[in-house]
RNA sequence: GGAGGGGUAGCGAAGUGGCUAAACGCGGCGGACUGUAAAUCCGCUCCUUAGGGUUCGGCGGUUCGAAUCCGUCCCCCUCCA
């Protein structure tokens, strides 16, 4: 607890989009540096999808920022919770997840978490360790802090409440439940993106209700996905996961809409403000924005990857990408050379996820989408038989290569 | 418990006895263009041994013929109690 509470304060405030509020922040990091004891920092983790993008990065980088400066990060998977499921966002309510699945989803989060935050310093509890506890007395009393009103105020609820989407009953809970373990931890920061506003202040409404201080509310921008529209989120398909191979990652950091570009070094990097600022300039100056995000995309691959992986990963999108050539490390199909036809080896490839039926591919042949060996062909060659090292592309971006 | 409305392809939404494998929009995929893109334009979007086959919440029925009519069951929404 070395650096002055100012101090601290300026290096929180860093890139967040709201803080409630900030006098009590200045005053809770005052009184950490006076007692030389840290404050509590409590991020909650859903564990509906095992795979940590981009966007939670976001959070995450922000936690470790606080770590560095010497706090103590609790996080707490939602184990609990997970059986509800967030309706934050949602258009309808998630299915609730099985314990097995939980705990799954669960356990490879650590390696991921840790990829950005401190393992040594970091604290990891499951709320179902005290959620499960709870006596339905107690739940009536959780229940009774808020309205079936203040509840409804949230758009999702709101929007699926006119559009006829049912909405459970326990529902309502999840933002309860998620509250009552900032209660449970005493949580002095919490930190989320802007959807969990009422999740979070939730928290505050029920540490006062058990006369605890109220927890700080952090809220961070919420990342936009490859589609530049919705936030990065596994369910919708649109997102940079960090356990993703170098090569995937990079390619998906090119597919980042240009307007985007700025807000990912901002969020997704921790490059200075001032080289951020340089690099906004060049584009206003009308440099070609492939050029800056084949930057981005080098930078955050490393993050994640280091140097090495990123060239080659750099080169492999070079090759396959701008150039149009085939990769190295494709998928491959074991067949009988000289005596497989490509008709005949169709099956094969709907197995391995290729095309979803042979309607489909044939399909895909007369749209002239279909090249073996970079040649477009017929239908008419469907009987052509497959060579050793034959290589069939669908398609810009499915290779797949025919070995004997 | 009562009354009413509804369940159509990944999603939204037409269709109310044959011309409907099912309009249209979105999404997705392929092609052209490019900067991996985006935007735009064109095409495709149930399966198939290419003859057909199986689809409109489930099951059963009426009919030469049903997403469309009847019965029944399941699910959702609204209002009332």
């Amino acid at each position: 607890m070395l650096v002055k509470p100012e101090e601290q304060l300026k290096i929180i405030m860093k890139g967040v989009q709201e803080v409630v509020n900030e006098e009590e922040l200045l005053a809770k990091l005052e009184k950490s540096y006076q007692l030389q004891s840290p404050l509590t920092i409590k991020l909650g983790l859903d564990p509906s999808a095992p795979d940590i993008h981009l966007g939670h990065a976001v959070v995450l980088r922000k936690i470790k920022q606080m770590q560095d400066l010497g706090h103590k990060v609790v996080i707490i998977i939602g184990d609990f919770t997970g059986r509800i499921g967030d309706p934050t966002g949602k258009a309808k309510g998630r299915a609730a997840l099985s314990d097995e699945q939980v705990k799954a989803n669960a356990k490879t989060y650590f390696e991921q978490i840790f990829k950005v935050l401190d393992s040594e310093k970091t604290t990891v509890r499951f709320n179902s360790e005290w959620l499960s506890k709870l006596t339905f007395e107690e739940v009536i009393k959780l229940a009774a802090t808020t309205s079936v009103a203040r509840i409804l105020e949230r758009d999702d609820f709101q929007n699926r409440y006119k559009n006829q989407v049912p909405i459970g009953i326990h529902e309502f809970f999840y933002p309860l439940m998620q509250a009552y373990d900032s209660v449970e931890v005493q949580a002095d920061i919490e930190l989320g993106g802007t959807d969990q506003t009422f999740n979070i202040l939730m928290g505050r409404t029920l540490q006062k209700h058990w006369g605890l201080e109220k927890q700080i509310a952090i809220f961070m921008p919420l990342l936009e996905g490859l589609d530049g529209v919705e936030k990065m989120s596994k369910s919708l398909g649109n997102y940079i996961g960090v356990n993703e191979a170098a090569e995937v990652m990079f390619k998906k950091v090119m597919e980042v809409p240009d307007s985007l570009i700025i807000k990912y070094f901002e969020l997704a990097t921790d490059e200075h403000p001032d080289e951020i600022h340089n690099m906004k300039q060049l584009l206003e100056k009308g440099v070609n924005p492939r050029d800056i995000k084949l930057q981005l995309a080098k930078i955050i691959t490393s993050l994640y990857w280091g140097e090495e992986e990123t060239k080659r990963a750099a080169a492999y999108f070079e090759s396959a990408f701008s150039k149009k050539e085939i990769p190295d490390d494709i998928p491959e199909i074991l067949i009988e050379i000289g005596a497989e036809t490509v008709e005949a080896v169709i099956p094969q490839l709907i197995e391995n996820g290729f095309v979803k039926s042979k309607s489909e591919f044939i399909r895909l042949v007369k749209q002239n989408g279909v090249q073996l060996n970079k040649e477009k062909i017929k239908v008419d060659d469907l009987d052509r038989v497959l060579m050793n090292q034959d290589v069939l592309q669908i398609g810009k971006k499915r290779f797949i290569r025919f070995i004997k």
